[in-house]
This record gives C-alpha cells, structure tokens and sequence, in this order.
DNA sequence: ATGGGAATTTACGTTGACGTAACTCAAACG
DNA sequence: CGTTTGAGTTACGTCAACGTAAATTCCCAT
C-alpha cells in the first residue's frame, strides 16, 4: 500500500505544493508531527491527513492557531459529544464570519462600481473633491 | 460658514472616527498635511475631503500607498486625460481583484456549508480524517 | 577521500497599519 | 503657581506566516 508509505520532506513539498519552510514551520507550530529520524523528518499518512487539514483549513479562512486547535480538539479523543459541538461552533463562527465579510465585499464593489460609472460620474467626484480639497 | 472651520486633531478623531496616532500616521505617509501652527496640527476642509476620500479608499480595499498615489494623480493636476486613465486603470485592477477575492470567499463558504451539512457529515468526516491521522 | 546535493538549525527580515510607552512642552484652570 | 490636560516627538512593539541567509551536517557517488 503505497498508502502508509513515508515521505521525505521534500515529496511533501513537491505533493502538497508547499515549501520545506513551511512545513518545519507547522511542524514548530505543532500543527505536524513528523518522525524524526536522526535528523531528517518522515512524514507518515497522519502528517498527510494533518496537512489536508490544514490547508483546506487555510482556504476556508482559519488561521493556524484556529486550526490547531480544530486539530487538537478532534484528536483529543473522548467526550466527543461536547468537542464535536465545540468544533462545530468554532466552524459557525467563520462561516458567518466569511459571509458577512463576502457582502461588505459585494457592498464595495458596488459603491465602487457606481463611482465608476462610465468614467464621468468620476470625473465630477474627483473635481468636486478636488475644489474641496483646494 | 462652517465649512472652512479648522479643526484640531482631537476634532477630527471624533469627527471620523480614528485615532490621533492614525492622523499622524497619514501625515507622515503624506496621505495629509495639516498646518503645522507652532507645534499644534490644524485640519482644514481640504484635509477633511483627503480624509474622507482616504477612508473610502480604505472600504475599497485599496492599500494606503495606493491611496496616496491616486490622491498624488488626482492632485497634480493637469494632463488630466492621462492621469484620469491611469486612476481609472488602478480603480478597475482593484475592482477586478475584489470580485475574484469575492468569488474565493463564495466558494469556500459554499465548501465550509457542505462540509457542516448536519453535522452528520463534518462528523463522518472527522472519524474519517481522525482515522486517517492515527 | 572528495565533491555534490539534500536536509538541518539558528536567527534575523518582511509587510502594513498602526499601538504603546516614555518623555517633553505649553496652554489653561483653580 | 502648581497641576492637570492635551498635544507633540521618538522609537520600539505587534501580529501572521512564512522568506531568506549562513553555517553545518549527512549520505552517496566518483
């Protein structure tokens, strides 16, 4: 099974599209566990799975903080019933965090798009702003 | 007329919402340029149209040295036809990146929902991962 | 044995937009 | 006249997520 198979740092890197930075960074961070060996770094399927993790973490907006302690949480064994409530509090929070985000994005865009409304109404608004700012 | 009233830097924190510490930032990445009265700053309606312009600038996403180049385009008066272009070039590249940044944002949210689709699934998914990391 | 190519460690640098501390200075109040 | 404000300056601190440089160590092939 090339499935539990161990990887170098640098198959991570060139798999995952990261660089070797980032992963000692993560791995200091304790977000990945690698096995050291001597001194290279083996990364096992779980460092894999971690990393998945994280990145589409990392996609979804959490910070690495945030994601470790998702990670730590659901590692964390037992009492699943409180943790997996908490995670997914944690996980509500982004996400209406994302969309409130998302519409003053869109509210931008709009304003933006108004003020650019065929060049000229920009015009006006850079005169009018500009005898204001004389 | 109110309107040319010059205002001190406490006036204008509470009238915009900031900080002094802010305003001073701004002088000194030259985005403003009160009257230096002796030691004291002195805010007119020109400053008070920059501010407003920059704070705007600031909702659109632009970065304060953005701001202050399109302040300086703006200000430098003639060749207005260039200069006009060039602000209208930089005005769409931001409004380009913000729908594309919006369309991420949209996308991952729509990702983070399934993900979450009843708990039943983010749960399916944890023992998957949990799993997969051990 | 020697040179090369990985991988490692240590530690400082980067970016943006201010926050914050420490100290000075001047007007204003009681 | 003492002191409380309010403002000012200088300069270091903050946060995130790595980048980057320098020096070292490791194994492998020539």
């Amino acid at each position: 099974m090339t499935d539990d198979r161990i990887m170098t740092i640098r198959e991570m890197c060139d798999a995952f599209d990261v660089t070797p930075r980032t992963l000692r960074f993560y791995e200091a961070k304790e977000l990945l566990f690698p096995i050291r060996e001597g001194q290279k770094r083996l990364f096992t399927k779980r460092d894999r799975a971690r990393l998945k993790l994280i990145l589409r973490g990392k996609r979804f907006g959490f910070s690495l903080e945030e994601i470790r302690q998702l990670l730590d949480l659901y590692h964390m064994g037992d009492q699943q019933q409180t943790q997996l409530a908490r995670t997914y509090e944690i996980a509500q929070q982004r996400l209406s965090d994302m969309e409130s985000q998302r519409d003053e994005l869109n509210q931008a865009i709009d304003e933006l798009k108004e003020q650019m409304r065929w060049g000229e109404k920009m015009l006006a608004s850079m005169d009018q702003s500009k005898k204001a700012a004389e």
